[in-house]
DNA sequence: TTGAGCTATGTCGTATTGACAGGTACCTGC
DNA sequence: GCAGGTACCTGTCAATACGACATAGCTCAA
């Protein structure tokens, strides 16, 4: 039970998070949703599912940061293919800054001793 | 109106980063919640109101990460005091080293170029 | 003495989000 | 056929940040 905080804190920690690191991966080029989640997977402490990734792409889709096209599959169904715009590279560009800002900003917290 | 995404997403970013931010500056020495918000508002990109702060303040003094003493000022009311207990000081730690895994993770995901 | 303004703590309602379970459907190989 | 992997999507839930608001002590000038 102690450790119900820490988990909770992961989670909360995800919240926007996710957006940045799946607009990352699509920055090296087009991605399926499926594939999008084995990829994250990959990078410990990204892991996601099914049912976290679609809503996110959907959102990045609304907000024109990245299209979708359909493609054949060899193996299953017809793949949904995502791809950063544009609009979704100057995004990400403005994003992956103050990703870093704030990285920056915790990171002096943590020295600053005492005042 | 385009903008109000990314205003949401680093609403959405802030999420548990605050209570890390916050036992960061407690890592320094106790201070009191008004005094945190200011410290905080130095970093930019971390500006926080007293509106955000006590309600974290509790959450961590609930968990027993924090605990809390009251102590008179010259100019004002009373000041509560928050000092990080050493079950904090250790999930700390704990907290401070997957925030850098993340940050590590979406590092590896804007370098690794297609597969 | 009055009251403006800063200090200081706290609560409430709203909007947004990620997780997860569950559902749909396609395709291949046996 | 049909089992199993591939692929996408929806609804519900809990948790959080923040602005608005409430309360109150202290100082200082008019």
């Amino acid at each position: 039970m102690p450790e119900l905080f820490y988990e909770n804190w992961t989670t909360q920690l995800r919240k926007g998070l996710l957006e940045l690191a799946i607009l990352n991966v699509l920055g090296a080029g087009p991605l399926y949703g499926y594939e999008i989640v084995r990829r994250l997977g990959d990078a410990d402490s990204l892991v996601i599912t099914e049912g976290t990734v679609y809503p996110i792409l959907s959102r990045l889709r609304n907000e024109q940061y990245v299209e979708s096209y359909i493609e054949e599959s060899t193996s299953g169904p017809p793949r949904k293919y995502y791809r950063l715009t544009a609009r979704g590279r100057s995004e990400l560009r403005k994003m992956n800054e103050h990703w870093e800002r704030l990285h920056e900003g915790i990171g002096q917290l943590r020295k600053e001793r005492g005042r």
